[in-house]
DNA sequence: CCTTGACCTTCCCGTGACTGGAACCCTTAT
DNA sequence: ATAAGGGTTCCAGTCACGGGAAGGTCAAGG
C-alpha cells in the first residue's frame, strides 16, 4: 500500500503519517523506487493512532498505548491508568472552558452590542 | 514601575510581558539603564490582557479588543461580535471534549483494569 | 570599597503536533 | 512527448510563550 491508500483508510493526512514515521510510531518498508510500502499491520496501527488521537491522547500516550496494544502480556490496568489520567485532564479542561463560557456569556448578554461605545464586556475585562 | 512590579500587579510572568512588548501589545518606555519603565496605563493594559487571555481570547483577539478599548468612539457591537465568536469557539471545544469524555469514560468503565491483558479500551481504539 | 543577592537585559532554542510550500522524482495514460 | 497525479525530501511556520545562558544594574550590609 502506498501512503495515499493508507491515508484514505486511516483517515489521516499523508503529512501526518510521514510525521508519525519521523517520530518512530510507524516504520513502513520502502519499495525500490523509494516509496513507502505499508502493510496491513501498519494500516491497523495508523487507524489505532487516529482513533487514539481523536480521543485526545497525546503522542506520548499514543506511544505507550501502542506498546501495550502490541504486548500480549500487558496488564489492562496499565491501559486503564493512562485512559483515566487522560480522562481527568479532559475533565479539567472542560471545567476551565465552562468557567470561561459562564463569564463570557454573562458579559455578552449584558452588552447591548449597538453603535454606542458603552460596553460591559470591556468593563469586565478591565478588572 | 519595573517589570517585576507590573508582573506582580497584572499577574503575568515577566517573560510574557516582554513577549507582549515584542509583538507590540505594550510599549513601555526605557530608563537610562535600559530597564523597561511601565506607567499606570501600561499596567492597566497588561491587566486587561491578562483577563482577556484568561478568558481564552487569542492574542489576535486581544489586539482587536485593546484597540476597541482605547477607541472612545467604538461601537459596542464590534466588541460583542468578537466575544460572541469566541464564545462559539469555546462551545465547540466543550462539545468536542464532552464527546471524548463520553467515549473515554465508557471505555474506562468497561475495562477491568487488572493484571489480565484483555482490554476493552484497546479494543475500542482498534476500530 | 567590596561583595552578595535580587533584579534587569538580550539572545537563542524548544515546545506539540502537525501544516504549507518548494523543488524534485516516478508512473501511467494519452 | 507530455501532462496529470501520485510520491519523495527538506525547510519554515504555527501559537504563546518558557528555559536557560551570559551579562549589566542596584541597594544593602560588612
Amino acid at each position: 500500500m502506498n501512503i495515499g491508500d493508507v491515508s484514505a483508510r486511516a483517515g489521516l493526512p499523508a503529512k501526518t503519517i510521514r510525521y508519525y514515521e519521523d517520530i518512530g510510531l510507524v516504520t513502513p518498508q520502502r519499495a525500490a523506487n523509494g516509496y513507502r510500502e505499508f502493510r496491513e499491520s501498519d494500516a491497523h496501527k495508523l487507524a489505532f493512532l487516529g482513533n487514539a488521537r481523536g480521543l485526545g491522547f497525546s503522542i506520548q500516550d499514543c506511544r505507550a498505548l501502542l506498546t501495550l496494544w502490541e504486548d500480549r502480556s500487558r496488564a489492562s490496568g496499565d491501559v486503564r491508568q493512562i485512559a483515566k489520567d487522560h480522562l481527568a485532564e479532559i475533565e479539567t479542561k472542560i471545567a476551565g472552558l465552562q468557567a470561561m463560557r459562564a463569564t463570557l456569556s454573562e458579559l455578552v448578554q449584558a452588552c447591548a452590542g449597538d453603535d454606542r461605545p458603552d460596553c460591559p464586556i470591556l468593563k469586565g475585562l478591565e478588572g
